[in-house]
DNA sequence: TCATAAAATTAGGCATGCCTAATACAATAT
DNA sequence: ATATTGTATTAGGCATGCCTAATTTTATGA
């Protein structure tokens, strides 16, 4: 019988992104990130580690080789499927999340390898992260965050690490999408806002915003 | 949290699709089409009953005003998927039904209706089906099979009523789909096979394939 | 070092949906 | 009417993945 991968799909995936913040990752983010509880995180990952698909240590855990195969696989349809969504179907990057992380469980080989050579091998989703190739490769550009920009520098947004399709919305109305620039014109003292210039308006964005957004 | 109804889709659609051919649908049949275990799906049309989606009497299955209703949006997804399959991501008919069967349960009302304005409102599956239109309303034409035309006969080719990927990558070969005009040439007595003539080629065919082929 | 707080796991359950084996129910044919 | 045959259900299990409550482990800070 046809085993339902999805909720390994959805754990490893989840890893996969949240160590990208910070590398072991603790059984108590995952379950925030999974709007699951830790118990069922503690479960579910020792039931993974069992199928050699993660590292579970002290410290917290991490994907083996195989687990991180398996993670950009299902971030690969994931992406494609934002691509597909937003490039063909007209939805707005605020609105393809949800979609997408059903899409990705469903997904054949064929029809990923499908939507990539029907979009044109797009390189990185609405978002700007990358979609890996089909061997799992991907490019990695190095960047930092807005937030770590001082006073008149200016980079261009490579992409923006949020999900939340109001934080998304608002991030959109304000022009602030990949391959914008944006200078910052003034940083405020105490972990205050900073003040951005993007395509000739300024606007007031909080750290925590701005952290989310990576620029190089 | 969000139920997952992808089981409750599965056997409406089933139960929808063989209703077609006989009436209250029995049982046995449903497991055979849905490749499962009697048992399992006696215990399940028991919860569907439960639910109100079905009603289950003697004589066998049928499906309530809402269990009918939700059948029919099923069906309107798979349908749209198969469309976006073949006529945006180039695949072959034989190829869309499992991918289709995925993504049917994956796909939001708003997915469904961007797929349908995308290709114009079409008005059936690449196999000639019609695609329910958002109220659930659904214009079935009169068809008969092509095996209960006469010699000399011939018909339109309204729709094809076959899953098999093998039988039809081979009726694809022959040319045998909607919109096709075939014309029976002979019928050999004793249910023996009919000789068909598409786009000036003359092949057999076997009842049992023919039957599913509907024509106007 | 010891108390307290935070993080993680264990224990015990539950819902869903599948299975096999056994049993009950129908329809036929003798 | 009764034996046969096929259809359907009941009984009893199992796997998966989630939950709450209780407990254990680890970290922190007085
Ligand atoms: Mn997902
Ligand atoms: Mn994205
Ligand atoms: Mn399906
Ligand atoms: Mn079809």
């Amino acid at each position: 019988m046809e085993a339902d991968n999805s909720r390994t799909e959805e754990y490893l995936e989840s890893i996969y992104k949240l160590q990208e913040e910070q590398h072991p990752v603790s059984t108590s983010r995952l379950a925030e990130h999974l709007k699951l509880q830790a118990p069922s995180v503690s479960e579910m990952v020792k039931k993974l580690a069992g199928k050699g698909l993660v590292f579970h240590s002290e410290k917290g855990v991490c994907l083996t080789d195989e687990g991180k195969s398996l993670a950009k696989k299902v971030i690969r349809r994931h992406r494609l499927s934002e691509r597909l969504l937003t490039d063909v179907l007209g939805f707005k990057w605020d609105e393809v999340h949800d979609e997408a992380c059903r899409l990705e469980h469903a997904i054949s080989p064929e029809m990923e390898d499908r939507i990539a050579e029907s979009l044109g091998n797009p390189k990185t989703c609405p978002h700007g992260h990358p979609i890996p190739d089909r061997d799992g490769k991907l490019i990695k550009e190095k960047v930092k965050p807005l937030s770590e920009l001082k006073a008149r520098e200016k980079g261009i947004i490579v992409n923006v690490f949020e999900e939340d399709p109001k934080m998304l919305k608002y991030l959109a109305s304000l022009g602030l999408m990949p391959d914008v620039c944006v200078k910052v014109e003034e940083v405020a003292p105490f972990g205050g806002p900073l003040i951005v210039c993007v395509a000739g308006s300024r606007y007031a964005l909080g750290r925590e915003v701005a952290s989310k957004i990576k620029v190089k």
